[in-house]
DNA sequence: ATTAGCTTGTGAAATCATTCACAAGCACAC
DNA sequence: GTGTGCTTGTGAATGATTTCACAAGCTAAT
């Protein structure tokens, strides 16, 4: 199949949440201009997304709201359970292996790690923090397939290439440094500071 | 002034800490290439970047990194403080206040606020969480500039009213929904799920 | 059965972003 | 000062993404 845009895949995600806030409210159908107001986005880009995977709808009517969250699930890959690993359990890394979100959504955090002893045997909702001495063995026996980083910048790039070598093919990295990978392995980094700048650039620059 | 993309935005924020490493480190100038090659750019990107604001280098020799930071600062506005306030301390607000980051890139953390009578009161890195029904008078009377919002979904549109109507205009969402803003109000949002969806896509097409 | 009213799916057009490619300019050596 | 070796700045070309616009198809009403 045709390579997809990222930013296609970023905005079928945002359907999908639509149509199960609107599959709870009893609709059965909804049409492309409907899923497109929710999301800011148009009907035609709606439409566009959709066509680079088939077609989903009903001329005249609009989409099941059930089947195509459906289809939307398994073009995500979220028909079954990830399993994920936290990298550092600062309060960052804490906050992210707490967070509610991810559990709902199919993303199980079964470890975190830490170099500091005085992080390490501590619980976060379930799960204890374990030496990150213990990441090659652990991956070995667990096979989580993704990893979030949330170490300092400084030991980011050494952990990914640690992460790697154990198998791991899927990174989102909260460290804000840029981060090197071989080709088949995805990664994505959240750089919080960095969005701060790009607001400050929209206020200084911003004269609507 | 012509409008500047984002993404280019974006990356005049990581030249700059790329620029600060390099002045770190006691180097005196840097080539469009070697800027590229830690942003995990092309050189002609860099230099078609800067070139939108002006002609920052010596041809055969490149760019003062002094000099250049210094312009990148002040085109991002980075060259005052911010003040900031977070909306929502529970694990991410309370891991956003307390993030060291922010402050070394000159964004104040003002003020935290809560609607939950148990965090209320609480301290976190010497800012004390407030009841959220202070936020239009605390606005009024401290003036900031940026709001965090780190509040649950179905409490984000509401509050972002509350915050437009103040006069805040630059919000970062963290909540897990799509939020409106009028066109004089820069809205940027950061979906953790939503990443972890992309990654999840990534992990069941990517056939290298 | 025909018509009216919607809505999809999709080529084509338009817009936006990146990469190419090269003239122009600077520093240094001789 | 002339030549050599780099590197910038930028139009032009390419590539990617979004928007347009409309034929095709479905439902329901008559």
């Amino acid at each position: 199949m045709k390579r997809i845009a990222e930013s296609t895949v970023r905005r079928l995600s945002l359907y999908l949440r639509f149509l199960e806030e609107f599959e709870a409210q009893g609709h059965q159908t909804i049409s492309s201009g409907e899923l497109a107001a929710q999301g800011g986005t148009t009907s035609a880009q709606v439409r566009k997304d959709l066509s680079f995977f088939g077609s989903f709808g009903k001329r005249g009517l609009g989409y099941s709201v059930s089947a195509l969250s459906a289809s939307l699930r398994e073009i995500l890959g979220l028909g079954r359970q990830w399993n994920v690993i936290i990298v550092g359990a600062g309060k960052i890394g804490a906050a992210l292996a707490q967070y509610k979100g991810f559990r709902e959504r199919g993303f199980k955090v079964i470890a975190v790690y830490d170099a500091d002893s005085t992080r390490i045997g501590r619980t976060l909702d379930g799960v204890t923090v374990r030496d990150q001495k213990e990441l090659e063995t652990d991956i070995a026996k667990l096979k989580p397939q993704i990893a979030l980083i949330a170490v300092p910048a400084e030991a980011a790039q050494t952990l990914v290439y640690r992460l790697v070598k154990s198998g791991i093919r899927a990174i989102l990295n909260f460290a804000p440094t840029p981060i090197q990978v071989p080709p088949n392995v995805t990664l994505r980094s959240v750089n919080m500071a960095l969005e701060l700048e790009i607001l400050s650039y929209a206020l200084v620059n911003n004269d609507d």
